[in-house]
DNA sequence: ATTACCATGTAAGTAGTTACATGATTGT
DNA sequence: ACAATCATGTAACTACTTACATGGTAAT
């Protein structure tokens, strides 16, 4: 249902073929929903069939051609009432503690490494959202519209910032754990 | 994977049979690997039969008996090279951030009411991990696997710090966007 | 014309969810 | 004896992943 709803939230704001989706699911979008092409294009074909959006009423050819989808009505309707439907059950998935606690619980397992691969990929991904923080909300206060994204960009750099600094800490306490600094 | 070496990783701590499994899964476990009993008990079945794990050689009956499962030494084995394998690709997925983009996007829509009942959960979550924290983990430094098991607790402690954080900022701009106190 | 790349898909396999079924145990 | 609950599952469905296939367009 959020895949669905994302993409219709994206053809709101625009409407766009799939390859355009797509890239617009790497970037911004994807900050917050990841999608891959395949599950796009299929999810595409099931809401035309649903008529919650149709293909632009300009050029329709053969299998390899772009074909634009604009949303309809019902697809608004459909998204209206999903925004104000109640959440979805929370499900924590995160390998990197799973293998941290399998690590402990085997015993004699540097897992420095992988923290800092970790470690890297947060701050890389900090350093991605504050440049378009940088980039787009530098002057406030802007539109609310402007400011809601605003706020979804500080969910992405508070998130991040958080498992960077949770990381640093991690990589200190392996580090003197397995190393023995100062015997 | 992941669900297969989390419950490896649990029977290596000690063996359980599957209901144990799904209350350690309910509590401790699923605060960084979410499952349910059907997942639990189908991954028991075809990890019995890919030799990873057997029943404990003491009763074993019909249908509705319990049934207590130990980890192989394939199964330690398999184990292992999990943990050091690379990690997967990142996937994120946050229903609240694409519900409010769409209520930004589709404009006149209080979202006010869906965050607050996220910061609810959030603060009642991180009591529950502040309580865990005071109970097990006050006096330092303990073992090396305490330690790391509280690294893992910190993780928690820290997103769900963040998370509310973020809440209760969100609350305050959506007020002063909607509500219109100072006009 | 060939190569490279763009855009749209298909197919098979894996993982997760929801709803339901059945045997065993416990309390009254 | 019966109901409630515990424990173990089955089945059908939905979602996601991985690998591959096919047609279209542009550069050389």
């Amino acid at each position: 249902m959020s895949l669905r709803c994302a993409i219709l939230t994206a053809l709101v704001e625009r409407p766009s073929t799939g390859r355009e989706l797509t890239r617009r699911f790497d970037s911004s979008i994807g900050y917050f929903w990841h999608a891959t092409h395949q599950q796009i294009y299929r999810e595409l074909g099931n809401m035309a069939d649903d008529g919650l959006i149709q293909p632009h009423a300009s050029q329709l050819k053969g299998r390899g051609a772009p074909r634009c989808y604009e949303i309809t009505e019902t697809g608004e309707e459909h998204l209206r009432t999903w925004v104000h439907s109640g959440q979805e059950p929370v499900t924590v998935k995160d390998p990197l503690l799973v293998r941290l606690r399998a690590a402990a619980v085997l015993g004699g397992i540097d897992m420095r490494e992988q923290v800092q691969q970790h470690l890297d990929y947060h701050r890389s991904l900090l350093e991605t959202y504050r440049s378009i923080e940088e980039r787009d909300f530098s002057r406030l206060p802007g539109t609310q519209r402007e400011r809601v994204q605003y706020l979804i960009l500080r969910a992405g750099i508070d998130t991040e910032l958080s498992w960077a600094n949770w990381c640093a800490k991690a990589l200190e306490q392996l580090g003197t754990e397995q190393t023995r600094r100062h015997p």
